[in-house]
DNA sequence: AAACGCCGCAACCGCCGAGGT
DNA sequence: AACCTCGGCGGTTGCGGCGTT
């Protein structure tokens, strides 16, 4: 058989430690170092489970633990990591001396994460969220104007491909830029993508025109406040399109990006490739930070925003990272020509006309 | 001054892989 | 081989502090 428990669950304490017990703890690893934490509460005299003292000391009396604020460098060597590990707060507190992984793990949950949020960018993928509102702007624009040419083929198609989240960031990019920095654009994406592993995948042809259509889509819809009723018809044609697209994906794990495991793990396998290029989602136009750890297999990283400085990616997001009083700041993602009317308009269609069937939270 | 709600963080919970019995 | 603990990890909870009403 087995060993035998390591604690007996009756007579241990649980909840907050007392200075006696840190004391009793600490003396007692000075004095026979860390390990064996089966034996340890008893030896050191603490009515603890042994699980509960090696927490207490690694996340908060070890002496090496560097206490306070987290600083800009820490912060965004966070969001770097979490970008391309995910969740491993271990793995992440590794790189960051002095920093644990629990607080770290609280860190991001209590700061980093909602910040992202309140800019638009969503903490799991680290991209720009689903742009529903320049979505349904290109469709309420076109229920407001009949005379603008929408052909819903087209939409669609373009649809499917936003469907894609690497396709969507660069789309969304792309809808945020002027015209002459979208061009740019589209040709510097076009010369980076001998190197980018991401677009090595794809029908880069394919997609660029795609992209283009996109762009050329949204430059031709005037901008429109209102909504009319008669046309719920072509609502319902898209988000049917909209659907028929989200089945077709859950169902066929082969397709252009792959799920992972879990509906958590939506992210595209290729996430880490497309970082590479694409420009930095979160620092408008800070040069990589030599404090940074090197990333050792990530290590084109590092270099991941430099050729697309130049862009005016502020109009993507609008709000540095580290801005002083981000919730007071308007994100991009409200566009900042946006009339609250619009605001109020888009939500209308995004409250009633997605079926339920639709799972955004997939998307997300 | 009291009540209330929000926020941050320490600590716990539950799961997993490795390895011991 | 089966069963168990250990160590480690990520997710979650609960409490205390703080600000607001």
């Amino acid at each position: 058989m087995g060993r035998v428990p390591c604690c007996d669950k009756n007579g241990v304490k649980k909840g907050p430690w007392t200075t006696e017990e840190d004391h009793k703890l600490i003396s007692f690893i000075q004095l026979h170092g860390p390990g064996n934490w089966r034996s340890l509460p008893k030896n050191a005299g603490l009515q603890r489970c042994g699980k509960s003292c090696r927490l207490r000391w690694t996340n908060y009396l070890r002496p090496d633990i560097k206490r306070g604020r987290f600083s800009f460098e820490e912060e965004e060597t966070i969001i770097q990591l979490h970008s391309i590990l995910g969740n491993k707060w271990s793995a992440i507190a590794a790189r960051l001396p002095g920093r644990t992984d629990n607080e770290i793990k609280n860190y991001w949950n209590t700061h980093i994460r909602k910040r992202l949020l309140v800019n638009g960018i969503d903490p799991v993928t680290h991209a720009p969220r689903l742009d529903l509102l320049d979505l349904s702007s290109i469709i309420s624009s076109a229920l407001c104007n009949p005379s603008t040419l929408l052909n819903l083929s087209t939409l669609a198609g373009n649809t499917q491909a936003l469907l894609n989240p690497n396709i969507l960031r660069l789309a969304t990019t792309l809808s945020s830029l002027k015209q002459e920095n979208s061009d740019m654009f589209l040709q510097k994406l076009q010369e980076n993508q001998l190197f980018n592993p991401l677009l090595q995948n794809q029908d880069v042809p394919a997609l660029l025109s795609q992209l283009r259509q996109f762009h050329n889509l949204v430059q031709q819809v005037p901008a429109c406040t209102t909504a009319t009723a008669s046309t719920g018809g072509f609502i319902d044609q898209t988000t049917q399109v909209m659907q028929a697209n989200v089945e077709g994906f859950s169902s066929n794990p082969t397709s252009t990006f792959s799920c992972q495991d879990s509906p958590e793990n939506f992210v595209p396998s290729s996430l880490n490739e497309s970082l590479v290029s694409l420009p930095n989602f979160y620092c408008n136009s800070t040069p990589p930070d030599p404090t940074v750890p090197e990333l050792g297999e990530y290590s084109g990283f590092q270099s991941a925003n430099i050729g697309y400085q130049n862009f005016s990616i502020d109009s993507v997001i609008s709000t540095p990272l580290m801005s002083p009083d981000p919730l007071n700041s308007s994100s991009t993602y409200l566009n900042s020509s946006s009339t609250e009317d619009e605001r109020e308009c888009y939500s209308r269609f995004l409250k009633f006309e997605i079926p339920e069937s639709l799972d955004i939270d997939d998307f997300l």
